[in-house]
DNA sequence: TTAATTGCAAAACTTTTGCAACGCT
DNA sequence: AGCGTTGCAAAAGTTTTGCAATTAA
């Protein structure tokens, strides 16, 4: 499938989407943002938010993290950052420990791929999960 | 959901998945891995598949890796290592990178977080991709 | 025997898509 | 006007679940 390129439009709908979610300091599922900007446009369509996550993701203005079963997550902050997934409430965080770039090239060397960038997810507690009972399950 | 410790009794399908899993040298979803289990277990039902990938993850037999939005994939090696994904041709491989296991330390010092372990994932072309042409897409 | 496990089918969820109407440019 | 975008609803795809029958221990 080719990607072809194509005069975007600004609309209403996509600029709130994204506005919502550079707001939130969580990483939310489609399904919550959807929610999100219901409040603001009330008769706002499901498909309508997959279609520019999608497409905001396809631009580079938002970062499609990795997926579970449950859905994907997205972060507004686009720019390549490591985050912390908690084992119990699953909450995603966003790390500031510095993005190891030469471990790109590493890989590259390495194994023969075209290593363009990488992603790390650090598992474990949060703060608020660690301090509770720590019995281990989602 | 507190997670319960039951006895685990041997089936024949679960250890067929499971040694069909650790054969694969790929890392498939569990539609994939379905088909493969049924030559030899033609009666299998998917229920059957995902119940036992789910149960072999909770018991640390298997991986399960960040999915997509096609499902997630399953690693026959439990033990953690980085992984190198195809952005032309969606496949996963193995790298033998070794594990960073002192950024845990540091994020856990920094953060705050309990860090129990790390992924990472990097992304680019595959040998064979990124001698093709390189238009990029999925 | 007894309780975990299976096969089947239906349900639950997430995401995509076809289409007529709408709205940027 | 031209065509990208939307809302709606249906479809598609993945994963889970209820239940009676089966099977391992």
């Amino acid at each position: 499938m080719i990607k072809e390129k194509i005069l975007r439009r600004k609309s209403r709908q996509r600029q709130i989407i994204l506005d919502e979610l550079k707001k939130l300091k969580t990483h939310p599922r489609a399904d919550f943002l959807f929610k999100i900007v219901r409040k603001k446009l009330p008769n706002i369509s499901f498909g309508t938010v997959y279609r520019n996550l999608n497409l905001l993701r396809d631009q580079g203005e938002v970062l499609e993290l990795t997926c579970g079963k449950h859905g994907c997550r997205y972060d507004g902050t686009a720019t390549n950052h490591y985050h912390f997934s908690c084992l119990k409430c699953g909450r995603v965080f966003d790390l500031d420990q510095p993005v190891l770039r030469d471990l790109d090239m590493k890989v590259s060397n390495k194994s023969g791929m075209a290593v363009n960038y990488h992603r790390t997810d650090f598992y474990g507690y949060c703060r608020e999960c660690k301090s509770r009972n720590m019995s281990a399950d989602k």
